[in-house]
DNA sequence: AAAGAGACGTTATTATATAACTCTTTGCTT
DNA sequence: AAGCAAAGAGTTATATAATAACGTCTCTTT
């Protein structure tokens, strides 16, 4: 029932952002949108752990191997671009951004963020967290738009280590 | 099942703020830490209505009633009192913060915000969303320390009114 | 009275995000 | 192919949110 992005101690990273970014390709061609290289690599810089990252942090990036200073409208653009296309997601409360696992179909994202490994866990949609949220909303009334659910807290692993 | 804060159309809302005043002096009380006039006063300022409020604002107000310029520590400082205290919640996907409707026992605030009117409506814990996400949770290994549920639509009174 | 703690003032700075304008690139139309 | 409109991206400046660091005042406790 459960189901969370695919984080392991040792998993093989780099296939999460190839899968990624094939996925993207996909998505972006489909929808008749350009996945322009800025774009990608933002989505790749985003990929590149399963934690969630600044914008600053992205720009940080660019500015180094781009040699020439990027400027923050830059990596917002990028990010915007892909908020806009399901392609990652941003977490509110940390004010950073996260590669999506299914990007193929528009959901809110469910996180369950480490506090110690800093691992962000994204549930999947239609989750129980789900059918509580439109059931309490059709109680009172409310038309959901948009949802926000992140929580902080150890995850398995580091309790474990713990 | 579902209950809210009493946010109505035609309420009296002096009434909604002199319990919070009265309900935040018993906690302080109870716990032995100081109201002061100045937290007090940033309480009483969040309470003014049900929508949530920026910590700029309140530094606005208490800016032009002072005379004197006030800082931004000043506010913050206040804000930071009344959340620790669970006086007021902190809504991270606006930058906002906004009374605590049932101070008196420590809990997560769950919200559902209006984007018409701005009004922002606490559920009660022990909702289903709590349950469901104690669950998911629980099935991960995830040990939950603090959450965050921010739904965002149309209320029920500005759906009519439309 | 001296010492220590808590609350708050004050100045400066950090972190996050956007506005407004420019120029270039891209793809479309003719 | 030339011209055009729109999208993308560079650049500078600024808005918005939050914190750091230090000083002062006022209590309380001794």
């Amino acid at each position: 029932m459960l189901k969370t992005s695919t984080v392991c101690q040792s998993h093989q990273h780099h296939q999460c952002i190839s899968q990624a970014l094939e996925s993207a390709e996909d998505v972006c061609a489909q929808r008749g949108v350009r996945l322009t290289p800025l774009r990608k690599r933002v989505l790749e810089l985003v990929w590149q752990s399963h934690k969630p990252l600044g914008a600053y942090d992205i720009l940080e990036v660019l500015s180094r191997e781009d040699g020439r200073r990027a400027a923050p409208p830059t990596v917002y653009r990028g990010l915007d671009f892909l908020l806009e296309n399901g392609l990652i997601h941003r977490l509110a409360s940390l004010n950073a951004y996260i590669g999506c696992s299914h990007p193929e179909v528009a959901h809110e994202g469910y996180f369950m963020i480490c506090k110690q490994c800093n691992n962000a866990y994204e549930l999947v949609q239609h989750s129980q967290i789900d059918t509580a949220i439109s059931s309490e909303a059709e109680q009172m009334g409310f038309t959901v738009e948009t949802q926000m659910v992140e929580i902080l807290g150890i995850c398995a692993a580091c309790r474990e280590a713990a």
